[in-house]
DNA sequence: GTGAAAGCGCTAACAC
DNA sequence: GTGTTAGCGCTTTCAC
């Protein structure tokens, strides 16, 4: 007797009140619950009465203890600061939610080390998790995934262990270089992103696919980073090189340096070109407007959850989808004078 | 016999197997995955290496239902379209993470009904909620708030029903309208968001004090809205009021409507002063730079953090904590020539 | 120090 | 159609 793990209820109000007060057992009061149809009628009436009257929610927890299933997934962003992930997470949970699915998000900070525990522990608590724009190295990524799967990851290769939702940055790449070369260009700076980055080395080698196809141009690489700061504080390398036009690793970076080169007085574009990727929101609006790789990143989210769910069934769809980037011709960038 | 209720397994490995491959009890098993200092060292060193080996993790929806606590919350936000909310959220994240909390996030895309509903079946599955801006109705919100307790309410007032965080938009737009006025400007056009909101209520009630106190000033109400492309068709309106000066009802409106003055050589802040809310990121960086009412969003959102988790206390700190803005002076106001 | 077993709050198979 | 009961995978009390 008396041997009990916990002696405090968690819930105020459980299924087995509910059963008591209505006289009947808790499968039928779980039966009502489900709107299963075999139940009488007036039972049913009965039950749902005193569910409002005593105001009884069931608890998830125990529910999807039972179930094997909670309808809910994690989602783990390296940077939840970055506005284009919040696009696509926008765009992933509106589409989660459409089917009746929660998300919770882990922020890893940037840290590889922290990726896989934070999949891990969200695993342990969902059904399946993505994993956004992960920084780990491939070897890492290939151990976890069977680990944690189903799993989708956006913008890396999962060599269909999983699904995978990309980006073409290498294509995108090479179509904002093409742009700003047709307006005449022949020296461009390229602000790169973090040098591990595997969508900063994706636009590298775009680069040097144009430097191949365009001996004339110079494109010259400058470090610089991911955030408004970076851009910012780019300007002074930027004029060093003497270009006359920029392509940065984001909007954010384009949108840094469009801020520092109002201060400075340098006119965009009539005395320098600037060129961002993923169209932000924003890009849209800054002044001027800025010539970037639009991404459809809400429409990318939505993709990344067809994905997931896909991975939850029996088999799923393993085929890489990649999204051909098109180019937003704005205000930032204009022919050689 | 064989009265089961699902048949198959949920996971690969649960603690059974670790118990068995073992040799122990699951309680030992238990005790070493929560490292309970009684156990024999051998023992525990044994029950480690079949967990590795097995690549054991635990069930954290067991875990919860067997704790009667998740160290999840979630969170309700009405449009997480808008960056306001993705500054705060990311704050909240941030503290609660530090705190080894997990946090689930649900849109009710500006449906006050739907707010009630996600609420609740957050809380079902969580420990806490934490309601950003909600929508629905006093008296709705009065309802909710017992049955969904633990919660913390942002930019609500909850009358000491849950913990509350609030930033001082009458004291924010009070600020804005001195300043363009100590400016020179006589003329104010407010570009109001929407009517119901009760944010954009407060900022009216500032206008109305500030009518009284300066009654040569004019300050113009015109229906507006609270996104980038109200702020973009608004112009016309403004254009018509002959105002010499703009108080946006946010950031996101002040950009919005800064993309089409450049569009229409309109030029800021020499042909008309803009000012908004919020001081998002990008605020900072726009061209002109945008004069704002400062809210440190992301503090504000591990303040929320810090009342809800208080909320999960014994004595809940149910004083209100309201943020006092400052004014972020940029370039985009400027004395009447 | 360790194990047996009750319990968290549900679902569903089975018996009646 | 309804109730009884085993079971989901853990934690913790109690007895040894």
């Amino acid at each position: 007797m008396g041997k009990r793990a916990r002696t405090t209820p968690t819930r105020q109000t459980t299924i087995n009140d509910i059963a008591r007060a209505a006289g009947v057992s808790k499968a039928t009061v779980s039966r009502v619950l489900n709107s299963v149809e075999t139940v009488n009628e007036d039972l049913a009436e009965r039950v749902r009465r005193v569910i409002t009257d005593l105001g009884y929610t069931p608890s998830q927890t125990a529910r999807s203890l039972s179930l094997g299933v909670s309808r809910t997934v994690g989602v783990v962003v390296p940077d939840l600061g970055n506005p284009m992930f919040h696009q696509v997470l926008n765009g992933f949970n509106r589409a989660a939610a459409n089917d009746g699915y929660h998300v919770v998000v882990a922020d890893s900070f940037e840290d590889p080390e922290r990726e896989s525990v934070l999949a891990q522990d969200l695993r342990d608590r969902t059904d399946a998790v993505a994993l956004f724009s992960p920084r780990m190295t491939r070897a890492a990524l290939l151990e976890l995934l069977p680990r944690i799967a189903p799993v989708a990851v956006f913008n890396r290769t999962t060599g269909k262990n999983a699904g995978s939702v990309r980006i073409d940055y290498h294509a995108g790449t090479i179509m904002i270089a093409r742009h700003l070369i047709e307006l005449g260009h022949r020296r461009i700076v390229f602000l790169a992103g973090p040098a591990d980055a595997r969508s900063n080395w994706e636009r590298e080698k775009g680069l040097v696919e144009i430097r191949q196809a365009q001996p004339d141009a110079d494109i010259i690489d400058v470090a610089c980073g991911y955030s408004f700061e970076d851009g910012y504080r780019a300007w002074p390398a930027v004029r060093d090189t003497g270009a006359t036009a920029v392509i940065a690793f984001n909007d954010v970076v384009a949108l840094g340096l469009l801020g520092r080169l109002a201060e400075e007085k340098v006119s965009v574009p009539d005395d320098l070109s600037v060129a961002g990727f993923d169209d932000i929101p924003f890009s849209r609006y800054s002044s001027p407007s800025l010539t970037t790789m639009t991404a459809r990143l809400a429409d990318i989210g939505e993709q990344i959850w067809v994905v997931l769910r896909s991975e939850m069934t029996a088999e799923p769809l393993r085929e890489p989808i990649m999204f051909s980037p098109g180019l937003a011709v704005r205000g930032s960038t204009k022919e050689l004078s």
